[in-house]
DNA sequence: CTGAAAGCGCTTACAG
DNA sequence: CTGAAAGCGCTTACAG
C-alpha cells in the first residue's frame, strides 16, 4: 500500500486508521488520515468485499421496465436499501445464469414466476439468499422462501364491496387469458360473484360477465432480452404490456354483449388500454361502464381520469422485500410471510348507479 | 478449493479446466469438471474480479426514475450492456460518495449537471472511467469527458421547421424557469424567431411567446433520496416532474394572453401536463393551440392523443453512452464527443394553419 | 499501540 | 501437461 509507505507504516496501522477500528496512537492516526487524504487514498472496494464476504449490494429481477407497478416497486426498493446502507441492482434480463457474475449479497424477485424459474434452474447450485413478491401465500417452492404476499382475497374482495356499495351488482372481471395471477383473481372473483348471486337467489352465469385478452406468447414472461421500448421509425409499445392487453378486450367486450354495470381489471395499465378503446368507440366511462383497477400506479396523476382502484402500494411492496433480504442477511430471522394491506384510491372511473 | 482436493488437482488446475484457459489433461480436466459440477461449484466473482480488476458492471446515474425518459435510457443502456456482457446498476440517489463502496468498472451520467457535481467533489480523488450524456457539446468540465451529445440546434430547428412548414408563425416556447438546458433551449429558440422575423421584415417582442414555470427547488437536480412515488394517502406526484411544471405553465398561460398558435414545449412530460391543464379549461389541442414535445417519450402511446415530438431517440442515448464506456475500458478508445441524431415522430396535437 | 502473518478465493506466469 | 508460488488489496486475529 502507497499510503503505508508514504506514512512509514504498516499496512494494518492503515486499515485500523481508515476504517478506525482497534488501536492507533493519535498521532500516528492523524498522519496516516492526512498521507491517505493527500494521496486520495480509498480502499479498494472488491478487495474489502472478499475480505468481508459482502458486497451491499442487492440484486433485483423484474422482466421489464416499463410497467408503472415495476417503476414503483424499484423505487420502493431502492429507498429502503439506501436506509440501510445497500444498493439495489436492476436487473430487467432473465438470464438468470449471470447471476453467478454479479457481485450481490441477495436476490429480490418481484415476480414469484421468475422467482420459481430461477430456484428450478439455476438457484438449483446457486441459491444466494433470496425474497420473492407473490401473489399466492400457498405457493411452495423447491425449498422454503421468504415472500412478501399480495394479499389477493383482500384485494379482490375489497374491490367488488366498493362496487357494490354504490349499486353495482353485476361486476365483471377482465383479465390475461394465461398466466397464474390471473387464474388466482378469476377464482376469488367468481368464488364471491356466486355467492352473492346464490344470495339474491339467483342463479346466473358469472362467466357472461368476464372478458379475456391476451397479446402474444405472454405465457411466458422470462424476457431473456428486453425489447426497444420505442422503435426507431414508429412508437410501438412492447407486445407483453398490460395495457394493450387492456385494448385487445375492449375489442372482445365492445363485440359481445357483457351485461356488467362496472368492470374489475386485473390491474391499472390494462384499465386504461380499455378506457382508451372503448371510449375511442364511443362507449363513456364511467357514463356507461365502470371501470376499477387494480395496484394505484403512479400515472393515475397523468390521465385525463384517474382510475379508481384497489391500491396494493407497490412501493411498499419493494420496500418490504429489501427489508426482508436485509434481516436474513444480517441474521435477524425475519418471517417468512409477510403480509401487506391493500387500500381503495378515488378516482373518476366509477359511478353509482340505483340498485334494482 | 473443494474441487481441487476432491479431485485430487492443484487448484491452478481447477481454474484452467473450468475456464478452459491453458492446458489440462483431457481426461484430468473432464475429472475436474464433473466434482465441479457435482458439487456445484461456481467461481467466486468477488474473487474473480479482485484478480482481474474488472468487475463488468457498471454505473447509472440518474436523479429519478418515474420520467420516462429515465425509463427509456436505463432500457437502452441495458440492452448495450448486456450485449457486450455486462451488467447496469441503475442509482438513483445522487449520493456520489457511495461510488467508493460500488462494485464497478465505470459510470454514466445520463445528466450533465449530475457529471460535473461528481467531479468537482468525490470525482476529484476518485474519478472512475464515465460517460456523460449532455445538452451541451461545448460544455467544459474540470477535465476531458467522454460524452454523447443532444444535438440541440438541430432538435428546436427541427421543432420549428416543422411548425413552420405546417402555417405557424408565432412560435411559442414552453420551458422550466431554471436550468442549463433551459438556457440552452432558450437561446436557440430566441436567435431562430428572431432571424424569422427578420426575414418577414417584422420587428417582434418574441419573448412575448415565451412561458415559464416551475415547481419547487427545482434549481438542485441532486436529489439524494427520492420521494416517494405515491403517497399512502392521496397519489401525489413528485414536485420536480415536468408533468407538473406543464401543468403549472398552462395556469400562466391561462391567465396571460400568449399570442403563439403553436407552442415548443421543453419536453414531452411538460407538454402533457399543459394539455392536460388547458384542455380541463376548455382549450382544445389542437384545435386552439398546437402543442409539440421533445424526447419522444413511450407514454404517448398510453395517452388519448400522441403528441408530436422530436424524438431524442432517448434509447439510443442509453445505449450510445453504454458502448462508449464500455470502449473506454476496452481500449478501444472511442471518440470524446459523440453526436445522435433528432428526428420527428407525428402525432395528434398539431394542426395546419392558412399562413397570413 | 503496532507489525508480521495468515487468509479472503481466485488466476497467472514460472518451473518443471 | 501440472503444481508451487506469488499476487490481486484488503482486514483481522495474534504476538509483542
Amino acid at each position: 500500500m502507497d499510503v503505508a509507505r508514504a506514512a512509514e507504516v504498516s499496512a494494518a496501522s492503515v486499515s485500523r486508521a481508515v476504517n478506525n477500528s482497534g488501536y492507533v496512537k493519535k498521532e500516528v492516526k492523524e498522519r496516516i488520515l492526512s498521507v491517505a487524504n493527500r494521496l486520495g487514498y480509498n480502499p479498494n472496494p472488491i478487495a474489502v468485499s472478499l475480505q468481508s464476504q459482502k458486497t451491499r449490494q442487492l440484486l433485483l429481477y423484474q422482466n421489464e421496465i416499463t410497467a408503472p407497478y415495476n417503476i414503483q416497486f424499484f423505487n420502493g426498493a431502492t429507498r429502503a436499501a439506501y436506509k440501510r446502507g445497500y444498493s439495489i441492482f436492476l436487473d430487467i434480463h432473465c438470464d438468470f445464469d449471470k447471476i453467478k457474475r454479479h457481485l450481490v449479497d441477495g436476490v429480490i424477485f418481484s415476480l414469484d414466476v421468475l422467482a420459481e424459474k430461477y430456484i428450478g434452474t439455476v438457484g438449483a447450485n446457486y441459491l444466494l439468499p433470496m425474497v420473492v413478491t407473490t401473489n399466492d401465500a400457498s405457493l411452495v417452492y423447491a425449498r422454503p422462501v421468504h415472500s412478501v404476499v399480495i394479499d389477493n382475497p383482500r384485494v379482490v374482495n375489497m374491490g367488488i364491496d366498493y362496487l357494490m356499495a354504490r349499486g353495482h351488482q353485476r361486476i365483471g372481471l377482465i383479465l390475461p387469458e394465461h398466466g397464474k395471477h390471473s387464474k388466482i383473481r378469476y377464482k376469488l372473483w367468481k368464488n364471491r360473484m356466486e355467492q352473492e348471486a346464490s344470495y339474491a337467489g339467483a342463479k346466473v352465469n358469472v362467466d357472461a360477465l368476464v372478458v379475456r385478452a391476451e397479446i402474444g406468447d405472454t405465457d411466458d414472461v422470462l424476457i431473456l432480452e428486453p425489447p426497444l421500448i420505442t422503435q426507431p421509425s414508429d412508437d410501438n409499445f412492447a407486445a407483453y404490456s398490460s395495457f394493450n392487453i387492456g385494448k385487445r378486450a375492449a375489442r372482445r367486450y365492445l363485440e359481445g354483449k357483457n351485461p356488467a354495470t362496472a368492470l374489475l381489471c386485473f390491474n391499472d395499465d390494462l384499465a386504461y388500454g380499455f378506457i382508451r378503446h372503448v371510449e375511442k368507440n364511443g362507449v363513456r366511462v364511467p357514463g356507461d361502464i365502470s371501470v376499477m383497477g387494480i395496484d394505484g400506479i403512479y400515472l393515475r396523476e397523468w390521465f385525463e381520469k384517474k382510475v379508481t382502484t384497489v391500491s396494493i402500494d407497490v412501493e411498499n411492496l419493494g420496500a418490504t422485500s429489501v427489508d426482508v433480504l436485509i434481516d436474513i442477511l444480517e441474521d435477524k430471522k425475519p418471517k417468512y410471510i409477510n403480509w401487506t394491506v391493500p387500500k381503495i384510491l378515488e378516482g373518476d372511473t366509477v359511478k353509482s348507479i340505483d340498485k334494482r
